[in-house]
DNA sequence: TGTGTCATGTAACACGTTACATGATTCG
DNA sequence: CGAATCATGTAACGTGTTACATGACACA
C-alpha cells in the first residue's frame, strides 16, 4: 500500500491537513502498523489533488504557513473503496532493531543488553496507551479517525486497536517475566567461560 | 539497519550461502523480525567480499551455480560487534495491509473482513510454529543461528523467539476471542442502517 | 536560550524491490 | 505437467528517507 492509498485512508475519517495526517500515523489512529513521513505525504496529496481524489481549502494563518485542509472527493472515496475490495493484502512486515540486536546478547556485555530490553518494553508500554482510542488523555488530534455520527469509534478501529494493545500487552508480559532469567543466564555464562 | 550488517549477523552463527542467509530472514530465525531478499542480499555479500569482511569458497555442484559459502573474517566479526555497541537502535516498524484494512471494516462485504481476520490469524500461527527454535519438524535450514558447541540455541535467541511467539499468540487469541463479536456488531449495522 | 509544536514544501540520495536470465531436480 | 527448491547474479525502477528552507510562538 503506497502512500497515496494510505492518504486516501486517513481521509475517510475526514477532513485533515497534511500535517495532521502523519499524526495519524505517527501518534494516532495508524500508528502501531503503518507509518509514512511528511516527506512522502506532501508529494502525495499533490498527486492526489491532480488526479482529483481530494481537494482541499485553503484557511489562513497569521505568522504561519496557509492551513491546506484537504477532503476526499466522491471520486477519491470511490477509488479508495474499490482498492480496498480489490487488493490483495501484501504480507505483514515487522523490523525491529533491537530484536536483532538482542539475537547477540552473549556478545554484549549485560547492561546494554539490560538497557536494550528496558527500551523495547518502554516503547511497547506507550504505545499501547496510545492505541486506546477512548483514552481520555489523550491529545485531540489523535481522535480523528474513524468515529461515526456520535464521536464512536468505528468497530474496525476498536478492533485494530484491542489487537495491538494486546501485542503490546503481550510482550510487555513476556519480559516482565522473562528478562531476569535471561540476564541470569548470561552472566552464569560469563562467569564460566570468560 | 541495513542489508551488510543483517548478513554480518546472518554469518555470525556460522558459514552460510546467500541463499541460506535469505532462508533465515524468510523462514528462518529472523524471519519474525527483519526482511531481507536475494536481490539486495547478493550485492550486500559482493560489497563485503570487497571490504574484507567476509570470504567464501566456492563448492562446484552439478548442474548448478557453484555454491559460494561464506565466512566472517576476523575482521568482520570485529566490525560486527562494534557496530553491535555503537549502534543506537531504530525505532520498530511494523506495517500491516490488513490492519489497515480492517480498520475500513464498515466499508466492506462482511465475508471479506471474515477473510482478512482469518488469513491474519493464520499467518501468527504459522509464524508462531516457524519460530520455534527447538521445533523438531522443522527443515535444518531453519536451524542456522546462534547455537553454541553443543547445538543449543544462544539464550539471546531463545529470549527474541519467545517474545516472538507471545506476540503471535496473543495475536491469535485476542481473534479467537473478538472476531465473532466484531462480525456480530457489523452486521446489525448494515441490518439497521444499510 | 534551546527545544518542541505548528505548517508546508522541495530535492538529492540511498535503498531495496522486482523482474529477468539460467537450469536441473524433485514432488504432488 | 506445473510448481517448488536449489543457486547465483544483474539492472532498471520506484519508493521513501533525509536534510534543507522558512518562521512564529510557547514552554522550561
Amino acid at each position: 500500500m503506497d502512500v497515496r492509498t494510505l492518504c486516501l485512508g486517513a481521509l475517510m475519517g475526514g477532513e485533515a491537513t497534511g500535517y495532521e495526517i502523519r499524526k495519524m500515523f505517527d501518534d494516532g489512529t495508524f500508528s502501531h502498523f503503518q507509518i509514512a513521513s511528511l516527506g512522502s505525504i506532501y508529494p502525495a496529496l499533490t498527486k492526489l489533488t491532480q488526479d482529483g481524489m481530494v481537494t482541499f481549502v485553503e484557511h489562513e494563518q497569521e505568522n504561519k504557513p496557509d492551513k491546506k485542509i484537504y477532503q476526499l472527493t466522491s471520486e477519491g472515496r470511490r477509488t479508495f473503496l474499490r482498492t480496498l475490495l480489490q487488493t490483495r493484502p501484501a504480507e505483514d512486515r515487522y523490523r525491529s532493531d533491537i530484536l536483532f540486536m538482542l539475537t547477540f546478547a552473549e556478545e554484549m556485555p549485560i547492561e546494554l543488553t539490560e538497557a536494550l530490553i528496558d527500551e523495547f518494553a518502554a516503547r511497547h508500554e506507550l504505545m499501547s496507551m496510545q492505541i486506546d482510542p477512548d483514552n481520555p488523555d489523550k491529545p485531540a488530534h489523535q481522535k480523528f479517525h474513524g468515529r461515526d455520527e456520535d464521536g464512536k469509534p468505528s468497530p474496525g478501529c476498536c478492533f485494530v486497536a484491542g489487537l495491538g494493545q494486546a501485542m503490546c500487552n503481550a510482550t510487555v508480559k513476556f519480559i516482565r517475566e522473562n528478562k531476569q532469567g535471561l540476564l541470569d543466564e548470561l552472566r552464569n555464562r560469563k562467569a564460566n567461560k570468560p
